[in-house]
DNA sequence: TGTTTACCCGACTAAAAAGCTTGGTTATTT
DNA sequence: AAATAACCAAGCTTTTTAGTCGGGTAAACA
């Protein structure tokens, strides 16, 4: 499994979403200024997110993005795979021609691997990463943070 | 954990001098014919290798390579790390800083993830490697094929 | 109706990493 | 001395990543 900020930043947001999303859809504007990723960019993973039904989205204003299932049914794998469409760990996506038209010599050790992975991430919905007192706690201090530069904002007359 | 080719490359060459290594060193070149790895970019790989006290050089005409310990007490997870100098997923090496100095959303998960692959691949050894039918078979076609093209060099008399 | 909000989409670019090349030097053996 | 093979350092090419830009289009609301 390819492991990468792209797959970190599409779990980042789509928690996100799990965490702030009860009462109607979010916008990728909260999201990039809570979570720090730049909007465009998220764009980007929220285009190939929604091609893979993980979320859906609400046009116009109050719009935004939110989870097509509940999060419970959401999985991390499932996230990852999304954004970075591929899911394994071998070169040769797990067809076992990586050298030569044959498997190479570590092929079986990779596709061991990528299974191992797989299931790790697999077994972690964004429920369950709700629940965690870490995430929570995180969480709070990210919407504080966010209300404050509201606040700093039309303390500046903007 | 940061999984590459890079990484791959290596596992495959240290297999390779687990698998060959048993009379006396082995030399790039003879790595790099029966695995399809280019000569300098596995020559950058030892250099690695060698500074983790992984492989013990020997120059000199016959030289080559040879593993510094025996098979059972190199593992995957040791090999990994000394060609990326970097063992876990998060973005901010562990130290849980990610967001502004504070640790992001993920961080536990990605902290739980590296562990997790960390501990997959430290359990496996190039010794338990060599061990596993695949592998020899893979192995034995490499050498024959290797051969083969000894041969056919020396029939257009090179 | 028109303006705002926010999704949608493609192309483009900067920077980093990965993979590889070139051109040497040094040690050892034959 | 010649051949071999490790050692070393720049630099190059390709690919991937992360992000920008500039335009859309759909929906809401005043």
């Amino acid at each position: 499994m390819k492991l990468t900020t792209r797959g970190r930043y599409a779990v980042t947001a789509m928690l996100d979403l799990a965490l702030n999303g009860d009462k109607g859809p979010i916008s990728l504007a909260a999201i990039s200024q809570r979570q720090d990723i730049s909007l465009s960019y998220l764009e980007q993973l929220f285009a190939k997110l929604r091609k893979n039904d993980l979320v859906a989205s609400v046009r116009g204003p109050g719009g935004g993005y939110r989870l097509s299932r509940c999060r419970e049914q959401i999985n991390v794998a499932d996230i990852i795979s999304a954004v970075n469409e591929s899911t394994d760990s071998t070169s040769c996506q797990g067809k076992g021609d990586c050298q030569k038209g044959e498997a190479c010599l570590t092929h079986h050790l990779w596709d061991g691997l990528s299974h191992q992975i797989h299931d790790f991430l697999s077994g972690i919905s964004l429920g369950s990463l709700t629940e965690q007192n870490e995430v929570r706690r995180v969480s709070e201090r990210q919407i504080s943070a966010a209300e404050e530069t509201v606040v700093n904002a039309e303390a500046l007359n903007l």
